[in-house]
DNA sequence: TGAAATGTTGGGGCG
DNA sequence: ACGCCCCAACATTTC
């Protein structure tokens, strides 16, 4: 007998229950369905960024299974149809927990039960489910620090391997779309020509990164995560995102590093209360399904935010004039990526400095991202913004110059994404329009020219930040 | 998972 | 020798 397996986020071969479910039934027949263009209305299409990762973490899919029939539609329409043309009568799946996700899978699921089609769905990509996990009171976690303390309590049960496939290559064989008719990579112009060697869509591409992590980045993580100098992250997060690792697999790696190694133990378990960040934000989302387009705190709809084409802009190509802030955006534009430091210097610049609201960068990181996922999306930025769930206060505001000095310490990170700044003293580099005109001529910067004056001057835009947050605070005290 | 403003303390220069 | 002032250095408060 033939299962299909339809694959979503969980693009990988171990640790995979619906996949293991499916082999244990018989043969399987492997199913991608891309929802495109106007098929998941309710949803935020999928960027560009992510759509380049997508296609080559199916290309390695297909190539280990050994074959993957893709489909381009929607598959409330699709999946019936794959089931009648191929004969079979049941398919498997691991959930999504986004609000459009989970939607689309029930009115499937009901569907497909109907037509008299056995459904069977499974957990691949979480600790735990959402509706596993309550505080004393029985509600969600809306505090991330007793979520991750009930969270670590959980002992978790060993990862699977990869089982046993057969393909139905009968059935297979009917469905002869290829991954490059998704058009998932983009063509004028190629702007991810060079990605390929920076990352390795795929299971095997995830699981060399954490092994290379684990090895080169993971000592002394604990404190080193939040230099953009170094390399001391593990830059897991698409491979996350796409289910080609899980957080178990994760969790046991690195269980078992702190085992034989104690002087790792701090490093591990800073690292894995960041993957427990993603746990949360996921199950937000999941209580929350306004998390993504709506203050999660009501009283900042009062803020005060303003309109700035030329400030957006100026941000979204990294030249506002803040050598940290135009790094990490340059990064992102460049590598799909920016390191998580920087994403919350960026993200709090074009909220607090500009006043733009977060839906603006929500939607940027969406389309720039290759580790662009909803549900973390969503909770960071409002966590930024200060109107999210155990938000960051509103009042924080990053000083770009110190946050520079701090964590780039000898203006590397700054001088690799803003070259034109390279020959700057350190002193200088994080805030060249500080530096005397001889200094600036030295190294060839000539403000305005080879690099843009401040967007706006950091002690201004502070004191107007804050002063519109006032409204919030009247918003607030107007609705208690 | 900040930064700036404000407050406090204590050593040293100096009349 | 003493008090006064200045101002780092550190602590606390405020946004």
């Amino acid at each position: 007998m033939t299962t299909v397996v339809w694959f979503r986020q969980d693009l990988r071969l171990a640790d995979n229950p619906a996949l293991l479910q499916a082999a244990h039934q018989g043969t399987i027949l492997p199913v991608y369905i891309l929802e495109d263009g106007t098929t998941v209305a309710a949803r935020e299409p999928m960027g560009a960024a992510s759509r380049w990762w997508l296609h080559h973490s199916l290309t390695a899919l297909q190539r280990a299974l050994g074959g993957l029939a893709v489909f381009r539609g929607d598959p409330s329409e699709l999946l019936p149809e794959i089931m009648t043309m191929s004969g079979t009568n049941d398919v498997v799946w691991n959930r999504c927990y986004e609000p459009a996700a989970i939607e689309r899978d029930k009115s499937i699921k009901a569907g497909l039960s109907d037509q008299g089609i056995q459904v069977e769905s499974f957990n691949a990509s979480l600790l735990l489910e959402p509706w596993q996990i309550k505080t004393q009171s029985g509600g969600p976690f809306k505090v991330f620090t007793p979520f991750w303390r009930s969270l670590a309590k959980v002992t978790h049960t060993a990862p699977t391997k990869v089982p046993k496939l057969a393909l139905d290559k009968a059935q297979l064989s009917k469905f002869d779309a290829s991954i490059s008719d998704l058009k998932l990579l983009p063509t004028h112009p190629d702007w991810a020509a060079g990605w390929k060697t920076k990352w390795k869509p795929g299971e095997k591409g995830a699981h060399a990164r954490l092994k290379a992590f684990s090895s080169d980045g993971l000592k002394g993580y604990a404190t080193l995560r939040d230099r953009p100098d170094k390399e001391n992250i593990s830059r897991l997060s698409p491979h996350l995102h796409f289910g080609e690792i899980s957080p178990r697999q994760i969790f046991t790696k690195m269980h078992h590093l702190s085992a034989a190694q104690p002087a790792l133990a701090q490093d591990t378990s800073k690292f894995l209360s960041e993957l427990a960040w993603r746990e949360f934000s996921t199950h937000l989302l999941f209580h929350f399904p306004k998390l993504a387009t709506e203050n999660w705190r009501p009283e900042f709809d009062a803020y005060p935010w303003r309109t700035n084409k030329k400030h957006l802009r100026a941000w979204q190509r990294g030249i506002t004039g803040y050598p940290m802030v135009d790094a990490g955006m340059r990064e992102l534009w460049q590598t799909g990526f920016m390191h998580n430091r920087v994403r919350m210097l960026t993200a709090s610049f074009l909220i607090k400095h500009l006043r733009l609201h977060w839906r603006h960068g929500h939607a940027w990181f969406n389309d720039t991202l290759v580790d662009a996922d909803l549900a973390n999306n969503s909770a960071s930025w409002q966590w930024v913004a200060g109107s999210g769930a155990d938000a960051s206060p509103y009042f924080r505001i990053f000083n770009p110059i110190l946050q520079g000095q701090k964590f780039d310490p000898d203006g590397a990170y700054v001088r690799r994404w803003c070259p034109e700044l390279s020959a700057l003293d350190v002193k200088y580099v994080h805030c060249p329009f500080d530096a005397p005109d001889d200094t600036l001529k030295d190294a060839g910067v000539a403000l305005g020219v080879t690099y843009p004056k401040p967007v706006v001057d950091h002690g201004v835009a502070r004191v107007a930040a804050l002063a519109g947050y006032k409204a919030v605070q009247h918003a607030r005290s107007d609705s208690i």
